[in-house]
DNA sequence: ATCTGATTGACACAAACGTTTCATTACAGC
DNA sequence: GCTGTAATGAAACGTTTGTGTCAATCAGAT
């Protein structure tokens, strides 16, 4: 049987199964490799099981056993690898049907999003991240401002880092003007900022608003020549390519998570 | 150690190996699916050979044992289908310096977040997304919803659908229940509804009102068999895996845009 | 014919395997 | 509050696993 049918077995079954059964249904839908490679027990560890849970998973599957189970998750793991170098083989078997135009422009998007990260991890990125992380662990208090396609930067960063820095703080504008917030902001404090092209006034006024009043500034912004970079003590760039018209927000969150995440390294200590 | 450097060790010790040695090297060279599937004893039965021997040229072969051998012969067999399209360019580029316990880190998260925007957009997923999309363009009004960590999520795809789509809703539950904003919509609309573990309980409460109202729910969550997903009609599945602990919301970000982009291929006609 | 040293497989052993059995727990229906 | 039922994991079963031990075998030199 293929993996397609059983995955379409699993979930049509799912909701008659009890806790249990439900723990180890979801393990091997979404772990199918390691169904492959190792032995029931072990996998009954991972999934938070016990073995005759697993066992019991199997009856409900309608399987005569774990190795008949286990025997098409390994017919699946070596399809497309009987030639033991070909490559595009699984793309010859999974779709039959010719690549349409949706298909190439969700492959050319993957393929932008994917260099958008590692435009924005890039080792040459990396020495800016380091500084801006070591800003923002010295720091009395940090805010966090970002507006319209932003926004959603501005949000995941701040979500990110108060969960071990509740000092921080989220410039949203609801309510009152965004000038206002920054008013709490003293010398020696860090404001992140973040915009890319078309540079909103609003968030390039707070910016230089923020460097007038001694505030140190991050920014996470699309080039090192925007309105915002030329502002900040600490520029972080993010290319935010896409083969749509639509600017997309991965590389400039991929920046802001991996700055969190530096942070947390250095706050843990 | 890699399989090449296995084969090349295989080959320049073959000369001086004992007869069964020979059968059993020579067996493990010509059949490397086998050696990573089966055990040592069904092993050496198809190669015409006791389990001593085999064995012996575990030995002969400066393994500590079986296991190490036949890990080897694992990694190899999972390789390229993990990390599909993970490049290990940026690791030469990176330069001179030695990588520190940061750089390592860092690369994970480009590696892990790059795995994350693949397997959203992957060609497993695109019916779904096909079909997400037909339901978006095809509804009087569209509402999305999502909290906490999967707000960036819900934002952004609103900010993109907005654009060319003035009635799609964002439930933001600012200043009043999230439920009665729910009660705008009407049977045949869409509620896009976003979610990954722990999933919180006002966000399913929210799909399951909506399913039960006839709404249409399309899901993008991080299982098929996420307590949403099991409400949902349509399931796009985006995975946050992440070095650290914080989840990352590039996947379901990636899932959002693809959605937008589709939907904006569809609007244009 | 005898000895020597390498080669080989039968056997033993402990560990891990998948599965069955059964006692315990949790809970809905009355 | 009691009872019947479904759910669950500990324990035990018999197998199979990988590996260490050791006697049997063989080739070649004396």
């Amino acid at each position: 049987m293929s993996l397609q049918e059983i995955w379409q077995r699993i979930e049509s079954r799912y909701g008659a199964f009890s806790p249990q059964l439900r723990r180890a249904a979801r393990f091997v839908r979404e772990n199918p490799q390691d169904v492959a490679l190792h032995s029931l027990r072990t996998l009954s560890r991972q999934a938070g099981v016990s073995p005759t849970s697993m066992t019991r998973l199997m009856q409900a599957l309608d399987f005569d056993n774990w190795d008949a189970f286990q025997a098409d998750h390994r017919a699946w793991l070596t399809a497309g690898r009987q030639g033991v170098f070909s490559d595009r083989a699984d793309r010859v078997i999974s779709g039959s049907r010719a690549p349409g135009a949706e298909d190439l422009l969700l492959d050319a998007m993957a393929a932008a999003e994917r260099d958008n990260v590692s435009h924005a991890l890039a080792p040459q990125a990396r020495r800016n991240l380091v500084q801006a992380a070591d800003m923002l662990v010295a720091a009395p208090a940090v805010a966090i401002a970002g507006i319209r396609s932003c926004f959603p930067v501005a949000f995941s960063l701040h979500y990110s880092l108060s969960l071990f820095m509740p000092h921080a703080r989220l410039m949203t504008g609801i309510g009152s003007a965004p000038l206002d917030e920054l008013h709490h902001l003293r010398e020696n404090d860090v404001l992140v900022v973040i915009s890319v092209a078309p540079y909103s006034r609003e968030t390039v006024d707070v910016a230089r608003h923020a460097r007038d009043s001694g505030v140190r500034v991050v920014a996470i912004t699309d080039g090192p020549l925007s309105p915002i970079a030329r502002l900040a003590d600490v520029t972080l760039v993010a290319a935010n390519e896409s083969p749509a018209h639509i600017a997309s927000p991965i590389g400039p969150i991929a920046a802001a998570q991996a700055l969190a995440i530096l942070v947390l390294a250095r706050a843990g200590d």
